[in-house]
DNA sequence: TTGAAAGCGCTAACAT
DNA sequence: ATGTTAGCGCTTTCAA
């Protein structure tokens, strides 16, 4: 095994020179940089992951807590991971998985024993035992998403809320009076779920109000059947919405357009329809829906920067919201009948 | 922060014998032992993960590397990453997670450095660049899969050829002479791929040549409107199969139901079903479907077994390929029309 | 710009 | 059964 001691030897410097100049740390010269380069390159020489954690106090190792509840999606949840995984090797760290099982208690214990460097909180509860825990830990961590108290916590997640405005507005500009909105099931608006749904749901409705626009709720289940007869039974009363604005589980979407399809009404002619807060890719439908995505890739690298400047120095507590935009696809369109506004915004 | 010294200083013994005794090593008296416990606790002593691992040279951390390839299906890679997790927590192990990106850079950067003891493939295509990478690393890994060549390998996986070969045998045995095989997309059984979906095709299909069964296969792509064509085209032939074995995502189920359902063919009156090697639950579908259940965490227990067992000793390469086993829901029975065999086996 | 050297907190070999 | 002690390989302070 060969170590920094050989590296050192072989360009002829002292071990904490040959520190630096890999650490590219300290002030060397650059021919003495060079000839250190070399040899640590001709010996293959490998930082020992171990030892420098011990010596510098660091690991480069991220925790990234995410429970995997039955009342969310798998989908979501993996974007999330995967985005928090993407954004810490940016910036040169692993990460350590910990999940449902040992929520709170194996944060416990990758913190005390300073096995991580710092935490990423995802898919985190309106009250959530993590946070509670997180605040009293001396090691640093992030929020992805807004707890009931954010005090003295750094959080960032997508601005739900106006996500909601936003998809209402875009549909109130086209003409739209009254709009169906299919949200997730019933059991995600409750105070002990995330408090997405419920943020989302409230833009959505408040602007819906301001706009003069009605809104019909409905929150099926997630399976397929429940949610296309829910769907169908939306569709089918005497005035029915002239557009849909989904956020909801992946099935949910092709369940609502093979109700469509089955009641005969065309998208965008007959009804509009936008999703919103989705991490998958709502052009693959057909027809593709336009949506107000959930992009966990800037929730993840934000967090994640913010989380490594508070590893080394200090980060004011804030609730950083990320804007919500528009992806166009053509599933927005004036009402059937009317002659209003145009269906595309100039 | 309290050391391993300050607990020794107030048990009044030596770091060497408070070392054993919080470890459970070496040989300590009851009653000092006790002692070295009362002080740990008193003084809230939590070992130093980053002084432990370089002094011991372990990190208590495995590495899971999950690359997520389109041509698969997000919710089993997750319960195999979970199962994992779970499995590795069982024996005081941490997981780091090593996605796409990375895939065998990732496997070598944390290996050389020694940021984790031992490493778990999972999801192994045919040809994989991560077992050819870890044939050759000092690191112990083993694989869940079957890749190409498993000389000097230690793979787990369920043997899909078996799990083929039981579907044909229970639909065999109850009568059914003509069955349609719902499988992955046509791209899955590349020999880029995965292998365990051509692996349970075979056993499927030369369990039926054996046992005089005709298979109609179809590998409809991933998504709702085109499984559900093809499962109607499936069914609308002159001679239809009188019952289907899905190897397939769990939308290719609904849509499979769906079909059924608008054709008028009653599950299992009509139509006997079963699905193979599946990690999601096939009972919460209506009507509920057989199984020969996929599940990881079997696979990923025995893979952590026999890893942690290469950390510390010498493991035989082998290839170890758990036996399916079946779970009846009720969905099948014999074909319409005939009075052979019973359904249900004694 | 470079080098000497002091640990970091723990494990484990060895001595008692 | 318990204690002494030598590192583990690196970072970093301090001196030159």
């Amino acid at each position: 095994m060969t170590t920094i001691h050989d590296v050192a030897r072989v360009a002829g410097v002292s071990i904490s020179t040959a520190s630096y100049a890999l650490n590219g740390k300290g002030s060397v010269a650059p021919a003495t940089r060079r000839r250190i380069q070399r040899a640590a390159e001709k010996l293959d020489y490998k930082t020992n992951a171990r030892a420098r954690a011990f010596a510098s106090g660091r690991t480069s190792i991220l925790a990234v807590t995410e429970p995997l509840r039955a009342d969310t999606f798998t989908s979501n949840h993996m974007a999330f991971v995967l985005a928090a995984a993407k954004a810490a090797r940016r910036y040169d760290y692993d990460i350590l998985l910990l999940t449902q099982e040992e929520a709170a208690g194996g944060l416990r214990r990758v913190t005390s024993g300073g096995t991580v460097d710092g935490i990423v909180i995802l898919d985190v509860l309106t009250h959530d035992e993590r946070v509670e825990l997180a605040r009293t830990l001396k090691v640093p961590s992030v929020v992805v998403g807004v707890p009931a108290d954010t005090a003295g916590l750094v959080c960032v997640d997508l601005d739900f809320v106006a996500a909601g405005r936003m998809a209402v507005q875009r549909l109130a500009q086209a003409g739209h009076r009254r709009i169906g909105f299919i949200g997730h099931p019933a059991a995600s608006y409750r105070p002990e779920a995330s408090n997405f749904p419920p943020r989302l749901r409230t833009g959505l409705t408040e602007e819906a109000g301001r706009l003069g626009v009605a809104v019909d709720t409905v929150t099926p289940e997630v399976d397929y059947r429940t949610a296309r007869r829910t769907v169908t039974e939306l569709l089918s009363v005497r005035e029915p919405p002239t557009a849909l604005v989904l956020h909801a589980h992946e099935e949910a979407h092709t369940a609502a357009l093979e109700a469509l399809a089955d009641l005969g009404r065309t998208v965008p002619d007959d009804v509009s329809l936008i999703s919103v807060a989705q991490t998958f890719d709502t052009a693959r439908f057909s027809p593709a829906i336009d949506a107000v995505p959930l992009v966990a890739e800037r929730s993840c690298e934000r967090a994640t920067e913010l989380l490594l400047a508070m590893i080394d120095g200090d980060v004011e507590p804030r609730l950083e919201l990320l804007s919500p935009f528009y992806v166009d696809h053509g599933s927005v369109r004036r009402p059937p009948g009317t002659a209003g506004p145009p269906a595309t915004p100039t």
